[in-house]
DNA sequence: CATGAGGAACTCA
DNA sequence: TGAGTTCCTCATG
């Protein structure tokens, strides 16, 4: 994995901590490219002093306990009697790599050169947030942050994609995070961090605070062991222990306030919509000289030539139309686009606007402390959590278009828009089709769970129905929805001609007919 | 037995 | 009324 964490950090290059002041921020950071954007740092964002984030717990020296230790405390949390996951004896004391994970491949936005700085600067993937609230580049990381969010995490083994169990409660019984056997030793902060968490558990114990992917790159240790530096145990303030798992909560409110606000500008400036799906032609032209210049990416002079789609259709381009068009911005640009859309998507849809926003303050709670449904772990309560706190932003699909398309410009969709505003009207009209082919567009995000066999034939296979299904019912608000039941949606649409079975039939691979397959 | 296919009734916007 | 959703039976490997 790519990314470093800044727990291994010594404090004292720590390039952030929620307590900094001003003045300490700037001294820690580059002065000629990050003093600049401390001003746009919303310090009444910032916890309290008196409840700090884990960050900062670097600078103590707290006794070492072995692995065991908190290996054996966190399964007595997890009360999870089932869970495959154990640390080999011969293992508990060595450096252990951190887990593979579906998601390490990132768009290469984050190579931008904003974000190379941060690398050098060691904070990795985990800067990507901090970065998010410091340079004019600021949502890269935070959708990455977001899209984690945004996501279930993988189903459990037993949901295995080559054997999905529509009726059965696959994926609902063991719920164990191979992420957490590769703590090594560990320095016991627990009663420090019970102290911190006190007051900030009061605030966010309502929030669902699992954030894989940043447990993730918190408990990766290659960077402990490129600087021989003494790791935490990560588990300690993170996820494990129930006391203390919101203190993350304020460094991602941080970043994804910070990447709101600065789209909130955006929009204003720019006059336009916060959902891509309602822009213009001109406005796409609009948002992608802009995100150039703030991604300080080449401008294209010929933007519109690239780019005659509206904001509808540019929804529905992947990753590799946008290189392909732009080979060395597209890739970025299409990130952005993703972090838009997902923003707009988690908003309640009594937040949602088509038009340009009239105050700055237009994206909703849920998008600074979103509405973690990362309780894939916790399936028993599942359906539960997802009725009482998932009511969520019916979801506006972000590539919504209707099936009134053409593909008649070599593979553009041009979406038949009546009211030229957003597809779906209602703002959770998606259909299944549009649902599955955005999953297939973020195969960083989603490629553990459906993913492209041949993208030209239009051919996918399901890789992890459970999840798929999950995802599906999350954004139709169908806590029930389980394979079989998406399933008989999608040979619905054998008779429309939307989508087919492979010539040679294979479990879960289905193919797109034409022009769905675009 | 798990999975796929499809009929039929139903909900919902 | 269209697009699923839910429940069901049956076929297949």
């Amino acid at each position: 994995m790519e990314y470093e964490k800044m727990l291994y950090m010594p404090a004292s290059e720590m390039p952030l901590s929620p307590q900094l002041k001003p003045h300490q921020f700037q001294a820690q950071t580059p002065p000629d490219q990050y003093s600049s954007y401390a001003d746009n740092f919303d310090l009444s964002l910032l916890p309290q002093e008196s409840a700090p984030i884990p960050t900062t717990v670097f600078q103590y020296n707290a006794p070492q306990i072995k692995v065991e230790c908190a290996w054996d405390s966190q399964q007595q949390l997890q009360q999870q009697p089932t869970a495959p996951y154990t640390i080999p004896s011969s293992q508990q004391h060595q450096l252990i790599p951190p887990p593979a994970y579906p998601h390490s491949a990132y768009p290469s936005p984050q190579s931008s050169p904003l974000q190379s700085e941060f690398a050098a600067y060691g904070l990795g993937r985990f800067g990507g947030s901090y970065d998010s609230l410091n340079s004019p580049s600021p949502s890269l990381e935070a959708v990455s942050i977001k899209q984690e969010l945004h996501i279930l995490p993988p189903s459990p083994p037993e949901s295995n994609c080559e054997t999905p169990s529509p009726r059965s409660s696959c994926g609902e019984s063991i719920k164990a995070e191979p992420l957490d056997a590769d703590i090594e030793s560990l320095i016991d902060l627990n009663s420090l961090l019970q102290q911190q968490s006190l007051q900030s558990q009061q605030s966010l114990q309502d929030t669902k605070p699992d954030h894989q992917l940043l447990r993730e790159c918190l408990e990766d240790t290659s960077f402990q062991k490129r600087h021989n530096l003494k790791p935490l145990a990560l588990e300690s303030f993170i996820g494990g222990l129930a006391a203390v798992r919101g203190d993350i909560e304020p460094v991602i409110s941080l970043a994804l306030e910070h990447a709101k606000r600065e789209a909130d500008a955006i929009c204003a400036e720019l006059q336009i919509s916060q959902d891509p799906n309602g822009w213009s032609p001109a406005q796409v032209h609009a948002w992608l000289r802009s995100t150039l210049a703030q991604f300080r990416l080449p401008p294209v002079a010929d933007l519109e030539l690239h780019f005659c789609e509206n904001g509808a259709a540019l929804a529905l381009l992947s990753e590799e139309e946008f290189v392909r068009r732009l080979p060395e911005s597209g890739s970025t640009l299409h990130a952005q686009l993703e972090i838009w859309k997902m923003a707009y998507a988690d908003q309640p849809a009594h937040q949602q606007h088509s038009q340009p926003p009239a105050s700055t303050d237009l994206w909703p709670a849920s998008y600074a402390m979103p509405n973690l449904d990362l309780d894939y772990n916790e399936d028993s309560e599942d359906d539960d959590d997802m009725e009482a706190d998932a009511p969520v932003a019916p979801l506006n699909g972000s590539s919504t278009s209707p099936p009134a398309t053409t593909a008649s410009n070599g593979g553009t969709a041009t979406v038949k828009r009546p009211n030229g505003g957003r597809t779906g009207g209602g703002g959770s009209h998606i259909h299944l089709w549009q649902f599955l082919k955005e999953l297939l567009a973020s195969p960083q995000v989603n490629g553990t769970a459906i993913r492209w066999i041949d993208r030209s034939k239009g051919i996918f296979k399901i890789e992890d129905s459970v999840r798929v299904a999950k995802l599906w019912g999350r954004r139709k608000n169908r806590p029930a929805m389980n394979y079989d039941k998406l399933s008989r949606s999608i040979r619905q649409y054998y008779k429309k001609g939307i989508m087919k079975k492979t010539e040679r039939s294979q479990r879960l691979v289905y193919q797109f007919c034409h022009p769905y397959n675009q």
